[in-house]
DNA sequence: GCCAACGTTGGC
DNA sequence: GCCAACGTTGGC
C-alpha cells in the first residue's frame, strides 16, 4: 500500500463533491509524469485530496483507490475539455484510477502548515514550480499528515 | 489578474 | 533532435 497526493480545484471538483458522489473516476490528468504515477497505483492505496487554486490551498481529506488501469473516458469525448484527438480506443493514452471517499479531515492542513512541517524533499508539491497533479507521498510523511489531520 | 515555472508542439 | 512559441498550472 502506498500514499499519494491528488490535486484538484474545489471549484470544479472538491472533497465535498466526492463525498456526495461517494466514488469517482479521477479523470482529466493530461500530464505524462502524473499518468505514469497513476499507472503504478494499486487498489487500497490512499490519496490525500489537495485543494488548489483556493485560499488557503491545502489538504482537505482522504480517498482510497478502488480500481486501477481505468481508461479515462473523457479522452474520447469531443465535447469534453479533456478530449484528446490523438488517442484512440484501440490504443488509449490516458489511464487513471477510480477512488472512493474516505474522510474529510477535522483539521484542514494548509500549504503554509505543510511548508512549516516538511521539506521539499519530503513532499514533491513543496518544490518550487511543482505543477504535478499526482505525486507519491512516503509512508512516513503520510503518517505524520494523518496525525495532524485528526489531532 | 499576474507571472514564474513547466510541459508540449511543430517547424526546421 | 533542437528550440522558439505557445499553453497551462497554481500560488500569490
Amino acid at each position: 500500500m502506498q500514499h499519494w497526493l491528488f490535486k484538484s480545484e474545489p471549484e470544479s471538483f472538491g472533497i465535498e463533491h466526492l463525498k456526495k458522489a461517494k466514488t469517482t473516476v479521477w479523470d482529466g490528468v493530461r500530464n505524462y509524469q502524473a499518468r505514469n504515477f497513476l499507472r503504478t497505483a494499486t487498489v487500497g492505496d490512499l490519496a490525500f485530496f489537495y485543494h488548489s487554486k483556493v485560499q488557503p490551498p491545502g489538504i482537505a481529506g482522504l480517498c482510497e483507490v478502488i480500481a486501477v488501469n481505468v481508461t479515462d473516458p473523457t479522452q474520447f469525448d469531443p465535447t469534453s475539455h479533456y478530449f484528446d484527438s490523438k488517442s484512440s480506443p484501440d490504443n488509449p493514452r490516458w489511464q487513471t484510477v477510480k477512488v472512493r471517499y474516505v474522510e474529510t479531515f477535522a483539521n484542514y492542513i494548509s500549504l503554509d502548515t505543510l511548508r512549516d512541517t516538511f521539506s521539499d524533499d519530503d513532499l514533491m508539491i513543496l518544490k518550487a514550480g511543482s505543477r504535478l497533479s499526482v505525486t507519491p507521498v512516503s509512508n512516513k510523511v503520510a503518517n505524520r499528515i494523518l496525525k495532524m489531520a485528526r489531532a
